[in-house]
RNA sequence: AGUCGAUUAGCUCAGUUGGUUAGAGCGCCGCCUUGACAUGGCGGAGGUCAGCAGUUCAAAUCUGCUAUCGACUACCA
């Protein structure tokens, strides 16, 4: 083995060894257990949060394979519809300054492909990077045919059932992209605007009850009174009540549009009356809905104001009746223009009563930043109220389980108010969607024109049209369980590993995707296996885990445009300012938030990031999985972990070093086990046992931090330095050496099988060396048996041994500390007050006693036997005197055993003073107050000891 | 406005059903290059667990209120 530990060096070459003799793939044997990676964009790159779940996944599959499941992490990639799109539309541009319009739309998703090709790898590199143990034999990509199968086939099937339906809609209208998003996609962000209070003249002489001849109406978009319909009033309101059925005549319009009652007028708010546009509000469309008034569209897909309306009745059926005209004036203008038109030609008309200055919600598409605009438009929506029914109750009942629990709220209260779901996007990127229109506009759903002309006995006469739309891509990332794995055919595959066991991934998607995943699976996943539930709905998965967000060292969320994005792989590697700086400022949407992002970067990695390699940072993501929202990086804890893993590494070379090409006793030597022996496999059945259940509750955090402890503490800081003077003393019997030798590599074997999930390159490379010391067989670590706990080698009474040594040890190293004795400087031990088993722990004891804590000689004093003037330490009630003689000076003992019985004092005072309370010695349990008379009589004998020595020196 | 969450050492965070002397890493102070490891060793300092009130023999932990921060949802005509 390398005597310095290099990440790099060891992880280059296990992961091809692994992939290429197929390790990553399903066993075949054992129970089935799977896991589905949640998609990530094609095109895209892994940031700090895949990472991060990607290595809780492969933490946990590397576990389960490991306990001899039959393991499947399965693979794939996400089409991503807009984002993809618009990365190549960008591109093109770019290069060759074209639209995708130019191209055309065929010409376009062939480039698309293209770019897929030849970026689509690096989320695959990067996974291969981190050590991920995903069967890359089975990958899927949504795009494929296979995939693309089964979302047509869904499509179909929901339409047969009528759970998916085609209408005129209000959605959120993306006017830069041009398509519908969903709610989820839109980002309300917090702006100053205005208020404008608009006069609506009263037609045919009538008056409000003040006598006015018209009413004031308040808005945000001022714009959209081009397609009001109607002012709605409360029907209670004393001011307003006589008016309703009368109207308005609408100004710069001269439209005549009703005033109508509803509950959606509330006469605390504003002046009371609310204009009414059915095609550009969603309140107003569900007032329009209650009071049938119809809607006229005023925009066109850019968001530009129209050359003339266009009217329909509430239901989405074009209206011919009504005037739609717009005044000349304002046709073709862009939204934000015709506001201001509109504000200025209502001022000239003497009609604008105020503006206020109003703090609102303004609606964003995340993707393409500008404002949405709710726009009627045709689109395709499934029912969502019969297939999120089934999906509350597997929550409920547990079938579907939250860890950590508290995420079931967010997700229960999104479910029980569940809107109808666009699914369609005016998108080329994308599942086309299986529906043909012929010239009626009659539309057919099937899998194939054939199959339409087939179905529906339609004649090569008739000419039929695709729906020109895509679906949207969480349509299709709704089937990933199933759809991966041969869906819709009962493939063995999908018998075998559905429902998978646990989906790890973060909050921000649960309503994007978990929910819907869970809504799609259910209602087309049967279970036609138990016999005493047949048809009962398949969950996709049993377990959502769901993980924090990683946020930079500030808190704040890591964005490329405020350039405080972490890429794993510089974790892993390392890089200098320079490069790092380039990357951070380069290929930036805004490119005048460069310099500050420089700025920044240099003041946060003034020497660039050092390498800390995969294993480093894997171990980091697991101590920071705790059940928190978020989770700020902190590069210190990544260094912390690098030292663990160096630490791990020396500690391997020290073994190596004293058992390779020695007897370590894995042919059933006679062997003889030291108390130190005992001790560690001792310890050894409790971390196993605890890692073992830190997992299954899917407590990462806490499983690392036994592990770390456990390795450090226990393992390293104590077991190796115990294990020198039996390996060093050359008159130790040759069993007891065996024994030592057997006992750290064993322990070391398993140690590294217990890692193995966690850190997978290094405790492969050290397995490696271990697996003939060890007298253990496989090729690789990864089928190893993850180490169970075993009750019988428990051994509580090494345990109680080994606390009593280490306290002796810690006893004498304080002095040293205390006293400014240098460590190498060999002491001479008094013991007094020893009792029976301190004389038994002495005698087994004696030469790792004279070794760890340097001592030259050790004697424990018998009854009566004057000892000379020393500084004390208390182990139990046995004391470890170091004689003054030469080395310690009196004030300064006086001054530390001052300081132990102020300490004491407090104690002894704190424990009377519960004990001496009626109520809790009354009420308490009695082991508890067992317990606390325990420690009063422990700390009383301290003092004591101590009260005595102080006087003596005192005295000196 | 509503819902949920957070507030523990200088920093980043653990603390499972109430019962410890409230823990870890990093940082800090002192000592040490001893034959696995200075990416190390040894010793140490540092906390009225946001505040107030309550329940209890006992509260970081349970309840209520307050403050600060955050997320989401809704509304603001």
């Amino acid at each position: 083995m390398e005597k310095t530990y290099n990440p790099s060096a060891i992880e280059s070459t296990w992961y091809k060894t692994w992939e290429e003799n197929g390790h990553f793939a399903p066993s075949g044997s054992g129970t089935p257990d799977s896991i589905m990676i949640p998609p990530p964009n094609v095109t895209g790159s892994l940031h700090m949060g895949h990472a991060f779940q990607d290595s809780i996944m492969d933490a946990l599959t590397r576990y389960k394979r490991m306990k001899g499941n039959n393991t499947l992490w399965q693979v794939g990639t996400d089409h991503a519809g807009i984002a993809t799109q618009m990365v190549v539309e960008r591109k093109i541009m770019a290069e060759e300054g074209k639209t995708r319009h130019d191209y055309g739309r065929e010409a376009f998703t062939d480039k698309i492909w293209e770019w897929k090709a030849e970026s689509g790898g690096t989320i695959t590199s990067q996974l291969r990077r981190l050590g991920a143990s995903v069967d890359w034999d089975s990958e899927r990509f949504t795009m494929d045919d296979g995939f693309y199968k089964a979302v047509q086939e869904v499509f179909i099937r929901l339409y047969e059932d009528d759970l998916i339906y085609r209408g005129k809609r209000l959605v959120n209208w993306d006017p830069k992209l041009h398509t519908a998003i969903s709610d989820l996609e839109v980002e309300n962000k917090d702006k100053q605007g205005h208020m404008w209070h608009l006069r609506y003249p009263l037609a045919d002489g009538e008056k409000t009850g003040e006598g006015k001849d018209h009413i004031v109406v308040a808005t945000t978009r001022p714009e959209t009174m081009l397609g009001d319909t109607g002012v709605a009033v409360n029907a209670e309101d004393p001011r307003y009540k006589d008016l309703i059925g009368k109207d308005i005549v609408l100004p710069l319009v001269g439209r005549r549009i009703p005033i109508v009652a509803d509950e959606h007028a509330d006469m605390e708010k504003g002046t009371g009356c609310v204009k009414i546009t059915p095609a550009h509000d969603f309140n107003d469309n569900e007032v329009g809905k209650r009071c049938g008034l119809p809607m006229i569209n005023i925009m066109t897909l850019n968001g530009d104001i129209r050359e003339e309306g266009e009217a329909f009745h509430i239901d989405g059926s074009p209206k011919s009746d009504i005037d739609v005209s717009i005044p000349e004036q304002f046709r073709g203008l862009e939204r934000f223009e015709a506001r201001r038109a509109i504000v200025s030609a209502f001022e000239e008309a003497g009609l604008l009563e105020k503006i206020e200055d109003h703090s609102l919600m303004v609606p964003y598409g995340d993707r393409s930043g500008v404002v949405i605009e709710p726009l009627l438009t045709d689109q395709w929506f499934v029912k969502t109220a019969p297939l999120a029914e089934p999906a509350i109750k597997a929550v409920e009942n547990g079938d579907i389980q939250f860890v950590p629990k508290q995420y079931e709220n967010m997700y229960f209260s999104w479910m029980r108010d569940i809107q109808d779901w666009c699914i369609s996007r005016q998108l080329w990127w994308g599942h086309r969607i299986p529906a043909w229109y012929d010239n009626e506009g009659n539309v057919y759903v099937a899998r194939s024109e054939a199959e339409v002309r087939e179905k529906h006995g339609l004649g090569a006469d008739v000419e039929l049209n695709q729906d020109a739309d895509v679906l949207d891509t969480w349509f299709s990332s709704g089937l990933w369980t199933f759809g991966t794995q041969g869906w819709p055919e009962n493939t063995e595959r999908l018998k075998t590993f559905h429902p998978s066991d646990v989906l790890v991934t973060g909050f921000d998607i649960i309503f994007f995707w978990v929910a819907r995943m869970i809504m799609m699976t259910m209602h087309f996943m049967k279970d036609d296996t138990s016999p005493e539930n047949p048809g009962k709905p398949q969950v996709p998965f049993k377990h959502v885990y769901v993980t924090g967000l990683i946020r930079d060292e500030n808190g704040d969320k890591m964005s490329k445009s405020k350039g405080n994005v972490l890429d794993p792989l510089d974790m892993i590697d390392g890089i200098d300012l320079e490069s790092l700086v380039t990357k951070r400022t380069g290929n930036m949407m805004q490119p005048q938030l460069a310099q500050k992002i420089e700025k920044r970067t240099r003041k946060t990695f003034a020497d660039g990031i050092a390498p800390h390699g995969t294993d480093a940072l894997r171990y980091t993501l697991y101590s920071l999985a705790s059940t928190g929202r978020d989770i700020n990086w902190d590069m210190k804890r990544l260094e912390g972990y690098r030292n663990f893993c160096n630490k791990i590494w020396n500690a391997a070379n020290y073994v190596l070093m004293n058992t390779e090409g020695q007897d370590c006793g894995i042919n059933d030597e006679d062997v003889e086990l030291t108390l130190a022996d005992k001790w560690i496999i001792s310890k050894l059945q409790r971390v196993e046992a605890q890692i073992e259940k830190n997992i299954d509750d899917f407590r990462l955090d806490h499983a690392s931090q036994n592990l770390y402890d456990f390795v450090w503490n226990e393992y390293c800081a104590w077991y190796l330095e115990l294990s020198k003077p039996v390996l060093w003393d050359e008159d130790a019997p040759e069993a007891r050496k065996r024994g030592t030798r057997r006992t750290l590599v064993r322990v070391l074997e398993a140690i590294m099988r217990m890692a193995h999930p966690f850190m997978p390159y290094i405790t492969e490379e050290i397995w490696q060396q271990l697996k003939p010391l060890a007298g253990v067989e496989g090729e690789t670590i990864m089928t190893a048996p993850y180490p169970v706990a075993d009750e019988s080698k428990i051994d509580a009474q090494a345990e109680e041994d080994i606390e009593w040594l280490k306290d002796f040890i810690t006893g004498i190293r304080n002095i040293r500390a205390e006293m400014n004795i240098g460590p190498s400087k060999p002491l001479e031990v008094f013991l007094r007050n020893t009792s029976e088993d301190d004389l038994r722990r002495l005698e087994e004891n004696t030469s790792f006693l004279m070794s760890l804590a340097k001592l030259d000689n050790l004697t424990a004093l018998k009854e009566g036997d004057e000892a000379p003037m020393s500084a004390t330490q208390l182990v139990g009630e046995m004391e470890v005197l170091v004689p003054m003689a030469g080395l310690i000076d009196k004030d300064k003992e006086i001054a530390r055993l001052n300081r132990e019985v102020e300490k004491l004092n407090k104690e002894v005072a704190r424990f009377e003073g519960k004990l001496s309370n009626e109520k809790f010695v009354g009420k308490a349990p009695a082991a508890v107050i067992e317990k606390e008379k325990a420690k009063l009589e422990d700390a009383r004998t301290a003092l004591g000891k101590m009260e005595e020595q102080l006087a003596a020196i005192k005295a000196l």
